[in-house]
DNA sequence: GTCTATAAACCGATAGAC
DNA sequence: GTCTATCGGTTTATAGAC
């Protein structure tokens, strides 16, 4: 059972597709041994049994997700470019991929203890890490994680409303682009803050 | 295959329960059968298969779930307290069922067409139905159906986000609590939106 | 309407040859 | 490391007696 070889990398990157559209029951090893194009009993070989492919294969995909965050925020000078840089990372890494969004959700709403905690110290935590600070000296008055998970959730209910906005009133395509979503979150929090 | 009788309830109601936890295809139709206490094959007296049962299932269980805002909306007077009535009215509805709540999110990271139509209609359209005059009146600047989503995602998210808190930096119990988000919501809204 | 019995398909996982 | 072959278990759904 080796650690990093080829296939074992192809077989986690062929598994993330399926996972994230079919969720952990809805694939099953043989689909994944003909994505990559093998057969089911040769995953064994690389994975003791399908709970741990799955895990690799989610730690895989959560993982240097939130790279780029630091960076932009160091190059904001002002509050609301801060803010705004911050809006539109959150923007861009989930709107972009839609693998890594589907994953997310069917975690959060599955609820196992252990992979919620992998979502933790991969996600939410070295993204908050990053804004904790920034967070708390725009807006004192506000409870910092609390603010956090409405600026998550804000970005985030675009995306997770996204297939059924479009049988409701009022629905214009340009709502699924992704300025849109950037210029009226930010919008918004610049006056909910009130941010110079 | 009759349509109404006593055990046909019965079953929609033992198995929303199931459904909401363990999604799908992680319920088996003896899982169902043993919780009302007959044999799967009696089941296909009243379904003809699992997908009508969980399709009928998804209906009953958001059938009638929006009846209180209207009441709720028309008692408050200034558009602060009907912003305070919807924030509170939809915290309420969401936060006190949690079977509502797992079916909700499954239903929408599943993408299917017909089942999204499904929470649509139930859910989301009445809903927005009832408020979509009052949020343009108080806020004519903003994109009505994008100030919803956001309003919607503002609170859900606090409950999409609750397993997976406490394991976050600056966690207190207190987080969970309705109040505390109804009033973290509602005032972040009306700064956002300047409602005197 | 519910039961027992069973069909037919699918699933995760293993054994053993190469 | 991958293959073929297969085991044991589970699933949806049906047939037929009561």
């Amino acid at each position: 059972m080796p650690k990093q070889s080829k296939t074992y990398i192809k077989i986690l990157e062929a598994s993330l597709p399926l996972f994230a559209a079919f969720g952990y029951k809805g694939v099953a090893m043989r689909d994944i041994a003909n994505t990559v194009g093998i057969t089911a009993a040769a995953l064994y070989n690389h994975f003791p049994n399908k709970e741990a492919l799955y895990f690799k294969a989610l730690e895989y995909a959560f993982d240097a997700q939130v790279a780029g965050l630091a960076a932009m925020l160091a190059s904001a000078e002002t509050p609301r470019q801060r803010l705004a840089a911050f809006i539109e990372f959150w923007v861009e890494t989930f709107g972009s991929d839609v693998i890594l969004r589907a994953l997310l959700q069917r975690e959060m709403t599955d609820g196992d203890e252990t992979r919620l905690k992998l979502l933790v110290r991969h996600v939410f935590f070295p993204v908050y890490e990053e804004v904790e600070e920034f967070i708390h000296s725009l807006s004192p008055q506000h409870d910092p994680l609390m603010l956090f998970i409405s600026m998550a959730g804000l970005v985030m209910y675009h995306f997770e409303t996204a297939p059924l906005r479009k049988f409701l009133p009022d629905f214009k395509p340009s709502h699924d682009e992704h300025a849109t979503v950037i210029n009226h979150v930010t919008s918004l929090l610049i006056q909910a803050l009130s941010i110079p």
